[in-house]
DNA sequence: AATAAGTTTTGACTAAAGTCAAAAAGAGTT
DNA sequence: AACTCTTTTTGACTTTAGTCAAAACTTATT
């Protein structure tokens, strides 16, 4: 089975020195998580941005007494909490890993100094910076102009996988629709 | 009457150098589009981004036979449309002046330029980018745990004047609501 | 294999939002 | 002020999704 590549997706936005590459490998650590392993609790603050050489991820936060998921990552994405990571706070929302994972890692402080020495690494974090965006643009688009049917799809398309790896619930809340409905979506095809 | 000043915006995310604040003035153009201007059209690429002096602008795309607006942004605020900006592909959305603005604005060439040559840059262009993103994630969590009646409540204290200068349709549509429905929930208080 | 624990589906009912059409209110123009 | 054009509200009805509870199905454990 093939695994994702940190240095090769960096290098697909810009070739990087190898002075550069050097000093990334030096601060990577690479893991190993089982699924239900927690990578981020609510309260702390995203310290790390992961890299997915191989596994599923998901994140959710709770509001009230629900709980919702804010997104799936899977195999050649980065995930990070996203108001955490970028502001230094404390995260509303958890991290956990839906299959088991292989994960590259290394922490805010270090892709800071991987800035400021490196003052062209700054292009490709713009780019990769950007592209997340864009997703994040895309997500609310979404929200507003698909049924829950054609959300339900797309999910799907996106992460042909997940329903070996999510839960119905986790799938629903992220689809904004109740696990019923969603069950309901399904019945019918 | 107060107008927001693009320089004192940057200044307050890191000090810029006197040489840097130069060459960003010498590429600002200052504008005035009255209401109605059209600052981006479905189909060109958004090729400027602007900061708000003055005024107030909401993006929107059209599906199917509706239209939806995606944004909407006032004294303060950099705009530009997201996706296409970034990826430098045609744009699905609109950009519209819905009270007369200043508007200062660069082209995407030089702010390439202004990274390239004034890397300590790239770090107020990351805060910056950073904290949009932040807002798209936090627009798709409204979404996805307020009521409708929330997210009218909440966008009207975000922008306290938007009634009078953004229709209720096209305030229904940011907030994923049918006009009538949101008449609706105005008569109820 | 039997039991237990968790997940998904189904059913009956309720609540919320959408649709279509018409009336009312507001803005702009002559 | 009367008229036109546009926007907002209201009404009656339909459709969709949510709620709560129970049944069916899976998965893991003893």
């Amino acid at each position: 089975m093939e695994t994702a590549n940190l240095l090769n997706t960096l290098n697909s936005i810009a070739i990087l020195s190898e002075s550069l590459q050097d000093q990334i490998k030096g601060h990577l650590i690479e893991e190993h998580f089982p699924r239900k392993s927690i990578l981020l609790k609510e309260g702390q603050v995203s310290q790390r941005i992961y890299f997915i050489k191989k596994g599923f991820i998901r994140a959710y936060y709770h509001k009230g007494n629900s709980e919702f998921s804010t997104w799936f990552m899977g195999e050649g994405e980065f995930i990070i909490s996203v108001y955490s990571f970028f502001s230094r706070k404390p995260s509303f929302e958890n991290i956990e890993v839906l299959e088991d994972c292989t994960l590259q890692s290394i922490n805010w402080d270090q892709l800071q100094s991987l800035y400021k020495q490196h003052p062209e690494f700054n292009l490709t974090g713009r780019i990769i910076t950007e592209q997340y965006y864009i997703r994040s643009e895309e997500r609310a688009i979404n929200l507003q102009t698909l049924t829950a049917k054609q959300r339900y799809e797309k999910l799907l398309a996106d992460y042909p996988g997940i329903l070996q790896k999510a839960s119905l619930g986790q799938i629903a809340s992220y689809l904004s629709v109740k696990q019923e409905t969603l069950s309901r979506i399904r019945a019918k095809h």
